[in-house]
DNA sequence: TTGTAGGCGTTATCAT
DNA sequence: ATGATAACGCCTACAA
């Protein structure tokens, strides 16, 4: 790979020079800036962006931590970061986590050992005090779908709360009382806050809430199956379900089709993300959407104010769910 | 953030026993050893990877091109790429090239730039001689899903005839005689190459190809219903439904159960991918795995083995797909 | 407007 | 076994 020097030997100017066509931030010359583009054309010339980075102390790439590559959430929330980015001229660089305390330290040291300018972390096993004190050190953090306290400047979060509660309200509204809940699991602060809202329109409602119709779900198909199979075998009368994500919402559709509910007449059902898949299950599933995408642009948008000095960005912190209504949920009759 | 110097000068050696120590690949008396490691931690040192990679001319990293960061298909892929290359203490970057040939060729000169070791492309746009002359180049460059005539031993891909040819074999394994086929875009390889092997099939059991039951639709759900629609409307009959892909599958599902069939009793349907959704159909949609998540394994072990020098990799280059049995095609009566 | 030269944090080649 | 000291390719005062 021709260097930058060897550019300017051809061109028969400095390196300086050179480096000021790349960049051109200082004024060059309209005939000695030809003279460097035709010798970079010539031979190929590319700027070697580790040197770069080494020598401006800036590297125009952002790092990305998420917990997987795969699935859709992650898909939607990467994609919006690097659309966002992109637009602005700068790169992404991704890592992953697979929300383990040690990987996801070292996957962020990694980041940071690569100059990256900012990091947007999406980060599960990690402790807060933790993140407050990586926050501390000279490298911009943000964080997605996680909100520590202090660090409210820097995060980018979901009520869901507000998200939990939409959805069993569309279930009262469809005239159901007898509604039971299947959550994720519990030391996620995202199910608590789902099932706290859940609570909270059964209250708003002068539902009670009861223990048999709570079960706690894996976030898998097989938490909604599982669950499902639970509040049938207790023998106690429901007419909905909510399920606090779509993947066990679609497992508990399977289950209750092979148990020979008729659907959506004999169970109304819920999910609560709207991933892709929900546009394909039988009812199509009616769902709480989840903005990741948006929520991506946004913490992109974040560091591009924050870091790349973009100052007519505004910022939402918060985002809110909202419902998507499809053939899963009926009227109750 | 702490440099070399700083702990060569608090552990009162010179810089170049400090780095002996990070790489420890030359011997280090293991008291002055300590000295350093006593250092470096007391300091948070952790080495500036861009700075290394200056440096050697290794940067311990690969890097990644696909065309989108979301949906089901590139995830697999990049994990696949991911976990096998972690397990070996490498690092990914990842980046995107949205199946447009600038952009492809940004990403590409991107990767080239941060100075990885390697390059993993899943690109859509670019010309063969595009890829035959940047494999000339320096950079060790490898193809996922794509075989280009003379880097065969470069590119890692699917059997797209064979799979075409399972599908179809499928269906009529099951008695059906008039099989309607939806396309993908022909100026695909992949979508030509299944519908190769559909033919084949055909061909094979003497059933003749029909234009009045082709349809070319454009891999998305609308593709799907547009096709069966189109097969609807022409009055020709058939009694199964080849799709050259699982979102074209579903989108012939949902407009078959609008007008009224009943599936899978009155039209067999097929779909090709086994994305994850296939299990959320209903019925659950019978198709050919793609083994992307494997591929992925190894294109990783390719750069291990060809870059890194991990000799005892044996190599796949093609893989074959694999019919996935599930309900939506039965027997036809 | 352009050139000179020092420095970014490591590695690697010589010596010692 | 350890220490000096050139690279690595580029950026950026400072000078001219």
């Amino acid at each position: 790979m021709a260097t930058i020097t060897e550019v300017a030997k051809l061109a028969g100017v400095s390196s300086a020079t050179v480096s000021r066509v790349i960049n051109n931030n200082v004024k060059v010359n309209d005939s000695t800036q030809k003279k460097v583009k035709d010798a970079m054309t010539k031979l190929g010339y590319r700027p070697n962006s580790i040197a770069q980075s080494l020598a401006s102390n800036r590297s125009n790439s952002v790092g990305i931590l998420v917990s997987e590559l795969n699935g859709y959430y992650f898909g939607q929330m990467m994609a919006g970061i690097e659309a966002e980015l992109r637009a602005a001229g700068k790169h992404v660089i991704i890592t992953t986590g697979h929300s383990e305390e040690d990987k996801e330290k070292e996957g962020i040291e990694f980041l940071i050992s690569r100059n990256c300018d900012a990091i947007i972390l999406h980060v599960e096993a990690v402790s807060d005090d933790y993140l407050v004190n990586l926050c501390k050190g000279d490298m911009p953090v943000y964080l997605m779908s996680r909100s520590v306290e202090g660090l409210n400047e820097n995060c980018i979060s979901l009520n869901n709360k507000l998200g939990g509660y939409l959805a069993t309200q569309a279930v009262i509204e469809q005239g159901h009382k007898n509604i039971a809940y299947i959550a994720g699991p519990q030391f996620k602060a995202d199910s608590k806050d789902r099932l706290a809202g859940h609570i909270r329109a059964l209250t708003a409602n002068n539902i009670p809430f009861e223990d048999t119709l709570y079960f706690e779900g894996d976030f898998n198909e097989t938490g909604g199956s599982e669950g499902l199979k639970y509040f049938i075998d207790n023998k106690r009368m429901f007419s909905a379900l909510v399920c606090a994500n779509d993947e066990m919402a679609s497992g508990a559709i399977t289950y209750a089709r092979e148990k020979g509910f008729s659907l959506p007449e004999a169970l109304s059902i819920i999910g609560f993300d709207n991933m892709n898949f929900t546009r394909h299950t039988y009812p199509k599933l009616t769902t709480i959407d989840n903005p990741v995408n948006l929520m991506g642009h946004m913490a992109a948008k974040l560091v591009l104010k924050n870091v790349y000095q973009y100052k007519n960005l505004s910022i939402t912190h918060f985002f809110e769910p909202t419902l998507i209504t499809r053939d899963s949920v009926t009227i109750n009759s």
